[in-house]
DNA sequence: CGACATTTGTGACCGGAGTCACTTGCTGGA
DNA sequence: TCCAGCAAGTGACTCCGGTCACAAATGTCG
């Protein structure tokens, strides 16, 4: 199935886009739905393949030599992956799978090049993404590094929260497993847990339905992830 | 001081840079040496510089909220480092400073953007050198994934062999200070000189002078890497 | 609705790496 | 050549997070 053009409009990638080439896109893009757990883009292989992600969450996930999975980042829904092979045509780096069901625009990285090398802006965004990534590479490769384990908890929590209204109290849709945490931050899974436990304990944080995170008080989830307080 | 063209051309990413070019390139270039412990680029400001090192060796430094150093990289002769600026204009992310006393030729963002823009090859090699600094980060982040202190320090040990002759033993010139590799793994420096003097003690590895350590037994040393043998 | 799978939660135990306070060795500058 | 500063080396101690083996809770599918 392939994409509208109402639907590739809700990509800030496409925005300023012609209607021609809007149209091409779209009579190159595929559609897919991806259930919990599927993989999206192979490691090692030449995917050659860009995704834009409108609905859900994907991960992306290196391994160890020895085989541990490591979580590199998230994807947000309006966000893409695969951006790399468009400049460099290698293979792609890392497993990218969906953590909950999603729904993925898909097209080839030929594609995406035709279009960025028409377009200046395109090219120059999908620049600035490699630029963005390294930025949020090197932000968590800091918060690796805090040596507390609740503070690197909360902070990867705060990157986590939707940027929303002020007004409204923050949450995170879509919350990731605990597991699916503790490969991002290098902790083992009962070691999240207990810091959850703790969160909740004292109301900071609460759990609302499955997948959601009620971020009762964020300022002080805040001053954890900071540094400038304890849990 | 100015670079000369010869001195420019030991750069890949001006290999095939027109005569004319090149000269603008060295009218708009400086020449800095640089002592050990010098700042290059500091982070958090808009440097717009791009500099190559011609030689020595710089390293990539964050901050942890809490003030932890936290080592990013290591750049080797030939290569450059600022490059992020180039594509988005934004503030530098991590500091650059010298681990020993270093050359380096500093262009403006402006000035490589120029010449880019009039050479795709070149703003092609930036993009690359943006996409390799991604895959080199995905493999940093797994290195830090490693479970055995040993495995991770023989790892980054490895990466750090210059690519010589087959035949030649190899070696590592430049040897940062455990300080500087305890930064890059997550470890304190006392645990980087056990480590060493583990592989010392076993002949795996040799000092020799300040800067240099030699890889008597390298196959040794990339199985303790891969994890396929003990320290 | 029940069975099964997955996720969350819990407690006990242990070991390895950090920390601290030093000592020793090396390098560079006066 | 000497001395100060920096880097490497060392030993003892502590504690925190991983591991393991479970139980409980939740979610999904037939």
């Amino acid at each position: 199935m392939q994409a509208t053009r109402d639907l590739l409009r809700t990509f800030g990638l496409f925005k300023t886009l012609s209607d021609s080439d809007l149209e091409l896109l779209c009579s190159k893009s595929f559609v897919r739905r991806y259930e919990r757990r599927a993989v999206i883009l192979n490691a090692g292989v030449s995917e050659n393949k860009i995704c834009m992600l409108f609905e859900g969450r994907l991960q992306g996930i290196d391994f160890t030599i020895d085989g541990k999975e490591v979580g590199l980042y998230f994807v947000e829904p309006g966000d893409y992956c695969g951006e790399l092979c468009v400049f460099d045509s290698g293979l792609q780096p890392e497993h990218v799978i969906s953590l909950n069901s999603s729904v993925v625009v898909i097209f080839s990285s030929e594609t995406m090049r035709e279009v960025a090398e028409r377009n200046p802006t395109v090219m120059l965004q999908l620049g600035n993404k490699l630029a963005r990534r390294i930025r949020q590479m090197n932000a968590q490769r800091s918060l690796l590094s805090l040596p507390k384990v609740s503070q690197r908890v909360c902070r990867q929590l705060w990157l986590l929260i939707a940027k929303t209204d002020a007004e409204k109290t923050p949450d995170i849709e879509n919350l990731p497993t605990h597991m699916e945490i503790a490969i991002m931050l290098n902790l083992s899974r009962e070691t999240i847990t207990r810091v959850f436990q703790q969160l909740q304990r004292k109301q900071i944080v609460s759990r609302v339905g499955p997948n959601k995170l009620l971020i009762n008080q964020p300022e002080i989830l805040r001053g954890i992830a900071e540094g400038t307080r304890d849990l």
